[in-house]
RNA sequence: GGCUUGUUGGUCAAGUGGUUAAGACGCCGCCCUCUCACGGCGGAAACAGGGGUUCGACUCCCCUACAAGCUACCA
C-alpha cells in the first residue's frame, strides 16, 4: 500500500473516534523531574483478586528500587483481559501491600492527588492506545487482520507439521499484504478484525539486550506480526506496556522472567512507536519442591497455600518478618547487613538491582521461621502483645476472650516467654498463632499431644509425689530448685552433671531429667520458660490440680 | 519440537582465572548452665557430566544431561 492508502486506512479504522494527538499526550505527561539516579518503577498486576508471595516479592523490589533513590513507585492495573477481572481486586492489592508496609506514591485507587499520569487502569485508556495505533497504521507499521480462530489454527497446524516456527509472520501473515480494496471489502462486510504490527524484523538477525539482572542476552529479532489491538479494540499486554510505560515515564521495568522471551516484541514496538526503551530487570520466580514429583517448580497459587498472602495473615506471621525474609532473598548481602545493623530499618539498606538473584529461589519455611524468631525476640513485649492481640481478635476470638482478659497477666507471660530482662532473650515465638499455643499453658491445662515422660511411670510417680510433699509456694526460685535437686538425690538421679557424665550407669539420670518430669507434668511440654515463674503465674492451686492428674 | 535462561552442600547463597570454595537455615556433637531456652565451639555436607582454551579453571568456550520460561485476540 502507498503512503496515502495507509492514511486512508487509518481514517477508515479510527476516523469515527475523537482522538488526541501524540503530541498532546506527550505534553500531558511530562517527563518527571527527578534526580538522574532516581528510578520510576511500577507494579502492574492483573486484578485477579489474588495476591501471592511473588507479587509481594516484586512489589518490595520495585518499591525499594524507587525509594532508595527518591524515585516514584506507582500502581497500574492491567485489566485488558476482561475474563480475569474480579470485584474489589484493586483494594486487595493496595491493602495487602500496605499490611506489609509497602505504599505507592501514585496510581490506581489511591484517591485524590495520586498522580497526573493516569488513568492508571488500562481499560480506561482506550483512546490513548488508539491514538498510537492509528499512527502506526498511518506509517504502514500496523494493519488489520480479519483471520478467524480456525484459520489461525489451520496455519499453526501446517507449521507444526512442517516443523516450522509457529505464529503469524512472513508468508503466513495472510493479511499483511492485502490491498486497501480487499480490506475495505472485509470492513464493509462487517467482519471483526484485530490490529497487527507489521514486523520489520529479520528471521536470522539477533541483537544483544542488556537486562539489569541477567546481564547481556542475545535475542532474535521479532518477526511476528503480533496483535496489538484485540477485536474489541482493547490492546494486548505488549502494546499497552509500550504505550503506558512510555507515557507514565517508567524508567525501570521490573517483571517476571517469563517476559524475557517477549523482549524482542517490546523492543520492536518501542522502536516503531518512537519511544525510548526503559531499563528492564527480569526476576526469577520463587520456586518450591513439588511434593508429587519431588522436582523444583514455580510456586503456583492453585496448589500452594503458603503462596497466598492471606496465608501469612491467617497464620499470624508478623509482616516485618516476611519483609526481612523477602529482603534476604532479594539482595543476598542484606542478611549480613541486617546482622551488622540490627536496629536499622530494612528501608535503610542500600538496595541494588545488580545484587538481585538471577535464578529462582526455593521458598524455605525453616529459614522464614528462624527469621521470625530472631525478629520477634528483638521486639519489646508491648509490641508483641499488641500484634498477637490484634491477630487473636480476628482469627481466634474465643482464645482472645480468655487470654487477653487480663492485660497485666498477658504482659508478664510474654515477658517471661520472651526472656525480657534476662541476659539473653528467648526465641520461642514464631507467629501469632504459634505464640498463642505456646502461651496456652498459662491459661489452660495441658491437653492432647503433649510431650511424653522419658522416665518410667514408677519414677514419674515417685518424683511427683516427692515434689508435692516438699513444695512450698513461698519458696523463692533458689530454694525451689534446691528441692528439685533433693528429689533427684533421693530417687537415684545425679545432682552433679560432671559426676553423672563420668558414670552415667550409676544413675537413672540427672537433675535436668527430674526437672523435666515436673515440667512436663505441669505444662505438658519439655520446652517452656522458667518453671518456677510459670508456677507463680498460674498459681499454687492450678499447679496442684495439674500434678494430681498425673499421679 | 524451536527459542531463551539457569545448574556451587538438604535449602538460601558468596565467589567472577590462582581461595584451605565464605556465610545463613536445617541436621549432628560438645561446652556453658539451677530446670527450659539463649549463647559459644566444632562436625558432616557442594562447584551436574564430558571435552577444550590456559602454566592454572567453580570462574572463559563447546557439547550432553537436567530444570525453568516463552512459543495466544492471557497477562
Amino acid at each position: 500500500m502507498t503512503e496515502n492508502e495507509n492514511i486512508e486506512l487509518a481514517e477508515l479504522l479510527f476516523g469515527e473516534e475523537e482522538l488526541k494527538t501524540r503530541e498532546e499526550y506527550e505534553e500531558m505527561y511530562p517527563y518527571r523531574k527527578l534526580g538522574n539516579k532516581s528510578e520510576v518503577t511500577r507494579l502492574a498486576p492483573s486484578p485477579t483478586g489474588f495476591m501471592h508471595l511473588g507479587n509481594l516479592y516484586s512489589a518490595l523490589a520495585d518499591e525499594r528500587i524507587a525509594h532508595t533513590k527518591e524515585g516514584v513507585f506507582f500502581l497500574r492495573i492491567e485489566d485488558t483481559d476482561a475474563k480475569r477481572k474480579v470485584e474489589g481486586a484493586v483494594e486487595l492489592v493496595i491493602d495487602s501491600l500496605k499490611y506489609f508496609g509497602i505504599e505507592f506514591d501514585e496510581g490506581e485507587g489511591l484517591g485524590q492527588g495520586s498522580g497526573i499520569y493516569g488513568p492508571y487502569t488500562q481499560s480506561e485508556r482506550k483512546e490513548i492506545y488508539h491514538t498510537f495505533a492509528k499512527e502506526l497504521v498511518e506509517k504502514g507499521l500496523a494493519y488489520p487482520c480479519f483471520c478467524e480462530e480456525d484459520e489461525l489454527e489451520a496455519i499453526r497446524k501446517e507449521q507444526e507439521e512442517k516443523k516450522e516456527l509457529t505464529g503469524y509472520y512472513g508468508r503466513y501473515a495472510v493479511w499483511r499484504e492485502k490491498s486497501l480494496d480487499e480490506i475495505k471489502e472485509a470492513i464493509s462486510m462487517g467482519k471483526p478484525y484485530v490490529l497487527r504490527l507489521r514486523s520489520q524484523g529479520s528471521p536470522d538477525k539477533e541483537f544483544t539486550f542488556k537486562d539489569e539482572i541477567k546481564g547481556e542476552v542475545n535475542l532474535p529479532e521479532n518477526i511476528h506480526d503480533v496483535v496489538i489491538l484485540k477485536k474489541d479494540g482493547i490492546p494486548t499486554y505488549h502494546f499497552a506496556h509500550a504505550v503506558d510505560d512510555h507515557l507514565m515515564r517508567t524508567t525501570l521495568v521490573l517483571r517476571g522472567g517469563e517476559w524475557l522471551a517477549s523482549v524482542p516484541t517490546h523492543v520492536e514496538l518501542f522502536n516503531a512507536l518512537g519511544f525510548k526503551l526503559p531499563k528492564y530487570a527480569h526476576t526469577a520466580h520463587m520456586m518450591k519442591i513439588d511434593p508429587e514429583t519431588g522436582g523444583k517448580r514455580k510456586l503456583s497459587k492453585r496448589s500452594d497455600p503458603e503462596m497466598s498472602l492471606s496465608f501469612y495473615r491467617e497464620e499470624g506471621y508478623h509482616p516485618h518478618c516476611i519483609k526481612i525474609y523477602l529482603m534476604t532473598l532479594l539482595n543476598s548481602n542484606f542478611e549480613e547487613w541486617h546482622r551488622n545493623n540490627p536496629e536499622a530499618l530494612p528501608e535503610e539498606f542500600p538496595f541494588s538491582v545488580k545484587k538481585m538473584n538471577n535464578s529462582g529461589a526455593l521458598f524455605d519455611m525453616d529459614k522464614l521461621e528462624s527469621i521470625c524468631k530472631d525478629e520477634l525476640s528483638m521486639l519489646d513485649e508491648g509490641a508483641v502483645y499488641e500484634f498477637i492481640e490484634n491477630w487473636a481478635k480476628e482469627f481466634a476470638p474465643e482464645k482472645h476472650a480468655v487470654y487477653f482478659a487480663d492485660k497485666e497477666k498477658m504482659l508478664s507471660v510474654l515477658r517471661l516467654c520472651m526472656g525480657v530482662g534476662q541476659k539473653r532473650r528467648r526465641k520461642d515465638l514464631i507467629n501469632a498463632k504459634q505464640a498463642l499455643e505456646f502461651v496456652s499453658i498459662f491459661f489452660e491445662s495441658p491437653g492432647d499431644g503433649e510431650d511424653e515422660f522419658k522416665q518410667t511411670p514408677e519414677d514419674v510417680k515417685a518424683i511427683l509425689e516427692d515434689y508435692l510433699s516438699r513444695f512450698d509456694y513461698e519458696d523463692d526460685n533458689q530454694v525451689w530448685f534446691e528441692k528439685i535437686k533433693e528429689i533427684a538425690q533421693n530417687n537415684g538421679f545425679a545432682t552433679d552433671r560432671k559426676v553423672y557424665k563420668e558414670n552415667p550407669g550409676n544413675f537413672k539420670g540427672e537433675t535436668s531429667d527430674v526437672a523435666e518430669v515436673v515440667r512436663i507434668a505441669i505444662t505438658g511440654r519439655a520446652n517452656t520458660p522458667d518453671l518456677w515463674s510459670i508456677i507463680h503465674i498460674i498459681g499454687e492451686e492450678e499447679m496442684k490440680e495439674r500434678l494430681s492428674a498425673k499421679i
